[in-house]
DNA sequence: TACTTATCATTAGTCGACTAACTAAAGGAG
DNA sequence: CTCCTTTAGTTAGTCGACTAATGATAAGTA
């Protein structure tokens, strides 16, 4: 039996996440706050004053990634640095006024479609659907510490 | 009640194709293939000869995302151009033979993870999971209509 | 104390993706 | 046939993400 990607279920799910992350971006055009910053505006909103380092492992992204992001985050206005007055080597970042106006914008907009893309779906569908979505996590983890780090 | 990304459905799934995606990178990292061309290598195996923009419709990306991605990969010796022709505005892209043994290679570690993220479900659980992404997905094709285009 | 190692952050360079503005060829309307 | 519009593709500039190499401070050890 021959694989077809295009029925692939992964790939589906790439199409899902790729198409949700364009309408997140299309409700927050108005507020400075480009593709990939929603993550990090709401883990700021729920813990300011936090070390790069800590933040970047909190949204899946590397450090080094998160060093660019903030730069631009802070010419816009959004968030700034702060130096730890016990570790000079860390910087903590906190919102700004204009910074947390945002991160309330962004949990809007997802509370919105994250209702509107399950709207369809029953309590237990919602449920069995997030246990899926945990084993293939499990299963993915498994396969990439085989595969070598 | 409070919403919290970080239990959110879609931040699940986007954690989960993140991952997918690094997987297949790992096992496909001595072709020569970056992380964004897999599926134009399979859609060149299924369907040699496209014009770039019905190539670029079928794998989700811009007309200007993948003539950059095709300058890269006809440098990497993976596919070249050829005019159409009967059309002198369209270029016609195909594999060369070390695209071809590329394009084997991604169709293995796509067959390898996807049975490997799935050896845990059920034949219903797989099509109810299929089932409630489409789901998903026309709702939010619905959605960014409303919010315009 | 001086040297070495580990940790946090940044820089440089590359790939993936997008929008906007542009070039060039094809097709139509008058 | 000429002008206008549409269509395919490219270029430029920006953001998101990564790796590898570097700087700078902290912590551990001889």
């Amino acid at each position: 039996m021959d694989f077809h990607y295009a029925d692939a279920l992964t790939h589906l799910m790439g199409h899902v996440v790729k198409l949700y992350r364009h309408n997140v971006d299309l409700l927050l055009q108005d507020y400075d706050v480009f593709p990939g910053q929603p993550p990090l505006l709401l883990r700021l909103a729920e813990t300011d004053g936090q070390m790069q380092k800590e933040l970047a492992r909190r949204i899946h992204v590397k450090p080094a990634t998160l060093t660019v992001m903030i730069n631009r985050m802070q010419k816009a206005g959004l968030v700034e640095r702060r130096p730890d007055p016990h570790d000079q080597r860390v910087a903590r970042v906190y919102l700004t006024e204009k910074g947390r106006r945002a991160a309330d914008a962004v949990k809007e907009a997802l509370r919105t479609i994250e209702n509107r893309c399950l709207e369809h779906f029953s309590l237990e569908e919602k449920l069995l659907f997030r246990r899926l979505l945990k084993q293939m996590l499990d299963d993915l983890e498994a396969f990439r510490n085989e595969i070598g780090k």
